[in-house]
DNA sequence: CCGCGGGCCTGAGAGC
DNA sequence: TGCTCTCAGGCCCGCG
């Protein structure tokens, strides 16, 4: 499910339970995840006071008062939902009963803010990991991603040097998070279209100037930072499993120029061509064969 | 080193 | 009220 502006959109839903609160109680109803949960997991969270919540590419890390930090992935179906008091229990004392909670909620935390905290993920390709935050460097699933999207390290010039000699389409290099961390399937085919690029073509070429220095990574680059932040500010966008911690929908998809849009005419003004579905590295593709070239 | 396909899981929806 | 098949927002791993 989730790309960037979705996992964004978590972050900030759960900034404001878990900031500055404590772990009262964790539950882990099911430890095996896409890693399993070490054993000792409840453990080194139960006391520990959360001092940021932060996001990192698709990833969540939340830093922790005994130097700890919690990183939090949600898969392809993971997602977050914060109950504040009573709402799914009695009220005052806490009487934690598996049947409060459903049948993919493998993970909930009960803060001292008052919010319990339910991770849901039913096909389970999401995970959870403590690491000492002084071995940040070193944490393999955070060590080769690029650059944010959304940060000033990300422009054109960077793009053109990390699509330079690339062999692969350039639907592979957005979606390759070693390039830039944060995109996946819909965001890589959305940007696509609004700079007019076609997601077949060689990634190489985007590099290889014939005019101006960077004549289409800039484009490129910028139609990848407007709409994520398009995307960010509208929630994500609620497709199958991804809701906003509150339950409420994201509401990007009904923005959606391409994606998932085979047979609808492209939105690019002047354009009368239609999108097209491909398989490009056994996924699904949504492009315009008239104006991305 | 690089690029590709398989595999990890469950559930929704289409077609029969 | 079924059953079977395809597909899904991610990403690690092993192969050639």
């Amino acid at each position: 499910m989730p790309e960037l502006p979705e996992v964004e959109t978590v972050r900030r839903g759960l900034a404001p339970a878990m900031e500055d609160a404590r772990f009262d109680e964790v539950f882990a109803h099911r430890g095996d995840l896409r890693w399993p949960l070490p054993e000792d997991f409840a453990a080194r969270l139960k006391g520990q006071t959360v001092t940021g919540l932060g996001r990192r590419a698709k990833y969540l890390l939340a830093d922790l008062s005994s130097g700890d930090v919690l990183l939090m992935h949600l898969g392809m179906s993971g997602s977050f939902r914060v109950l504040r008091d009573g709402a799914a229990q009695t009220p005052g004392v806490f009487h934690h009963r598996r049947s409060d909670f459903g049948k993919h909620d493998h993970v909930v935390f009960r803060m001292s803010s008052g919010a319990t905290i339910a991770f849901n993920d039913p096909r389970r390709f999401g995970c959870m990991k403590l690491f000492p935050r002084r071995a940040i460097e070193d944490e393999p699933l955070l060590r080769a991603l690029g650059p944010e999207p959304l940060g000033n390290e990300f422009d054109a010039g960077m793009l053109a040097k990390a699509c330079a000699g690339k062999k692969t389409s350039v639907k592979a290099a957005l979606l390759d998070q070693r390039i830039v961390a944060g995109l996946g399937n819909i965001y890589v085919c959305e940007a696509l279209n609004r700079s007019r690029i076609s997601p077949r073509r060689s990634a190489a070429t985007l590099a290889t100037r014939s005019g101006a220095p960077q004549e289409r990574t800039g484009p490129l680059v910028e139609a990848i930072k407007a709409v994520l932040t398009d995307a960010i500010e509208a929630g994500g966008s609620s497709l199958r499993d991804h809701r906003q911690t509150d339950g409420e929908l994201g509401y990007f998809q009904h923005r959606f120029r391409v994606y998932d849009r085979e047979g609808k005419p492209c939105p690019t003004r002047g354009c009368k061509g239609t999108i097209r579905r491909i398989v490009q590295g056994g996924r699904s593709t949504f492009f315009c064969p008239v104006c991305q070239k």
